[in-house]
DNA sequence: AAGTGGTCTAGACCACTCC
DNA sequence: GAGTGGTCTAGACCACTTA
């Protein structure tokens, strides 16, 4: 008997096809059964290579309508959320971090908003500075919930970075993520060696434990930063 | 007899362990077959939960070694590389587009190097302007290959943007993508009514069709642009 | 009402890796 | 060499959706 088909082999021969235009743009693919019985493999085999195929946007899957070619074949990039240490180590250079100011203070309004906290609320705030190769890297501007960080009273960031702190100490649910290009401020300037209003890659960033609220962050890239990966 | 648990129940009961620190970071977990056995389940389900788990970055795995809570949980994010006119549509802005400039050209040294070809090599070029509700959106500038997209030629790009024309006229194998802050130059500053050396997002993608080089493409957005995704 | 994808099971073999 | 995850099979039932 054949050696058994592979789930990556049935994938690939079905990438081919699309890729093709074998079968284009918005037609129906064969059901997984009869291409089960044309390529000789079990139908759990041809799920799972047409499930991965649907999952990234390659194919459509409906129940009852059976699968189609997706019209505009929609590719997702997916990148790591960043451990910024590892972030400039994997870009061979040499790390250091340098604690900034850290205090209990009351949040902006537009921070307190994202965190859903009410007016008042007092937060763990904390500046610190990324570097590369001894030159300014990053500006992480971080406001933490202590309510949702226990704990963090005894943690020394002058030794060890927020983020780093917060990915090993506490379980976050989920969260939202934003990219943007901005003007960097005096503060901003300051601390990258830049001039003022020089054009600055930020990511903002919220976490949630659940419905309780960890931390809001915002990285401040020096100019020139690129963030990049592959499709 | 019990209903079958589902993977996804498994895989619910496996995060909530490790989000409880029952499991800590860098602990051993159960064998599959263990935890099939405990959970009451076939090994299949429980490797199908944890495969996914793996793969976002929760847990590690490996042959003889076992599978261990990940260190350091490296939360992935994932985005849709945009259709612009999809991208207008779903912020609830009317989408408008106007074609800039069309012609023939020797690409700029940068290009020619991206996509590597040879000095001397002549492509499609493409300035186009992408708004929203009316108001500048987006500024598209784009280098094609024609021998990479045949059918080109009779391509009509007052009509349709050169993206949605490539993305259902060509078969993509990969790219690489990169966002960035730029200062925005005198022409682009001009395209999106704003000022010069204003704090603008970009985009710069390359696609390829195995190892074809299709296009280079930069996307610059007007000031205020933000990509949000969920993590 | 019926057809399709989604999933579970039980068993089996294999490939890789650590000891 | 032995143990673990990776995968395939054959069969079955179910849920959802559309006709």
């Amino acid at each position: 008997m054949a050696p058994a088909l592979t789930w990556q082999a049935v994938q690939a021969e079905a990438l081919r096809r699309i890729q093709s235009r074998e079968w284009p743009p918005g037609a129906p693919i064969p059901h997984e059964a009869d291409l089960a019985l044309e390529l000789g493999c079990a139908r759990a085999t041809v799920n799972r290579a047409l499930r991965e195929l649907a999952a990234e946007g390659f194919i459509e899957r409906r129940r009852k309508a059976g699968s189609r070619v997706a019209l505009t074949p929609v590719r997702k990039a997916t990148f790591e959320i960043p451990i910024i240490r590892h972030d400039v180590e994997s870009r061979g250079h040499a790390y250091d971090y340098r604690l900034l100011d850290q205090g209990v203070d009351t949040p902006p309004a537009p921070v307190r908003d994202l965190l859903h906290l009410p007016d008042g609320a007092r937060l763990i705030h904390v500046a610190a500075l990324h570097s590369a190769d001894g030159a300014p890297f990053c500006l992480e501007d971080r406001w933490i919930n202590p309510a949702a960080a226990p704990g963090i009273a005894t943690a020394d960031f002058r030794v060890i970075s927020p983020n780093e702190w917060l990915v090993q100490n506490t379980a976050f649910s989920g969260g939202d993520i934003a990219f943007t290009a901005r003007a960097a401020d005096a503060a901003q300037a300051a601390a990258l060696a830049c001039a003022p209003g020089a054009a600055v890659f930020a990511i903002d960033r919220t976490t949630w434990a659940g419905p309780l609220p960890i931390t809001a962050v915002t990285l401040t890239y020096a100019p020139g930063h690129r963030m990049v990966t592959a499709i």
